[in-house]
DNA sequence: GTCTATACGACGATAGAC
DNA sequence: GTCTATCGTCGTATAGAC
């Protein structure tokens, strides 16, 4: 990126706004922050703002899709358990925006909403993703083949995101355990390629 | 109830605002809808609704309060999969109360917010009751044990929220599969005490 | 207790000058 | 590209009629 021309200024000053309006929903969360707020941060009346954002909703969006972004390059084209838990490690330290995620999801029900397109591309691409790892699992026999792949990928990111929603209200709420504990309930012994029994484990 | 005196009528209104206002919700979903709109509706004026409730946010705190109970009235004391499913498949008919309920749940993060207090009851309640039910399932022989009930419970209500945040986003995604599958995933043979082994079924 | 009228400040959004 | 000025609407607060 980082190009020359007349737009170059207008880039890092979007940049620069969408960094701000991050930080500040993080911290003070999704209600009750206005885009005046935003637009003093970044040393620009309201009405500048709104030249780089057609609506709130549409620089909310973009903050998701910016945030996505850096959380999908981090993790760097890994699908196991583990990368996913580093996410919700990351989510767990900005309340903020799990919100903002949380709020956003339930808005963009209305197909008219700015990010409606952007989750209803997510999910998709998120399913595929975690149905590609898990059919490798079961490829190699460490993994249940009793429900199809595409039907626990859903299962798996409904925990995901079922489990934010707990924690939201009571913090002290373990978001991997729920995780571990449905990855535990697939396992198989590759060398039997049975499940363990009805024994309680730790 | 139905008690006389001089608040049989503030009882009555109140009622009233709470379903219009619910009904309200219901076809339009959270974002955008007033509270003037609500008060017309109850042939009000904003002060005179206001007089019943002392925030918005309490007025919608209190609409998500009384969903609660008559969904919990119909359960009946029941807490297996088909109770849930049937509440499941009423929200599926009221998206705007899904948007309602799922954009409080965030909002209600902030021990400050009104609703807090609901949520941070009723998780707790509703884990506590699958928690009871698995328990019996396991000790019937019919669930597998290698997963505490407490930890089962997080687990089942996570799904159940998370689902409802997919379909929100993609109204053909079908509620109901994860529950049946996470449950399948659970099912012990009473006759061996052991699960089914690494075989696809329908 | 129930309710109307009026007003306030803040919000998101827009028009138009520079 | 950024501003000042302004708009309509929102949730909220207060005064006071009945």
């Amino acid at each position: 990126m980082a190009k020359r021309g007349p737009y170059e200024k207008g880039e890092a000053k979007r940049t620069e706004i969408l960094h701000a309006a991050l930080e500040i929903f993080a911290a003070e969360g999704y209600r009750g922050t206005s885009l005046r707020k935003v637009a003093a941060k970044c040393s620009l009346s309201l009405p500048g703002l709104m030249h780089y954002f057609s609506s709130k909703e549409d620089l909310l969006t973009q903050v998701l899709r910016m945030r996505d972004e850096t959380a999908r390059a981090r993790q760097n084209e890994r699908s196991d358990p583990e990368s996913y838990r580093e996410i919700i490690r990351e989510g767990a330290r900005t309340p903020g925006l799990v919100e903002l995620f949380v709020s956003m999801a339930a808005a963009a029900g209305d197909p008219e909403h700015p990010a409606h397109a952007h989750f209803a591309e997510r999910y998709p691409v998120l399913r595929e993703r975690v149905a590609t790892y898990v059919q490798q699992r079961m490829d190699e026999g460490r993994m249940t083949t009793r429900i199809p792949a595409d039907r626990l990928a859903v299962l798996l990111l409904a925990v995901a995101d079922g489990v934010q929603l707990q924690w939201l209200i009571d913090r002290s709420t373990n978001m991997e355990q729920p995780i571990d504990d449905v990855m535990r309930l697939l396992a198989l012994d590759p060398e039997t390629g049975e499940g363990p029994g009805g024994r309680t484990e730790g």
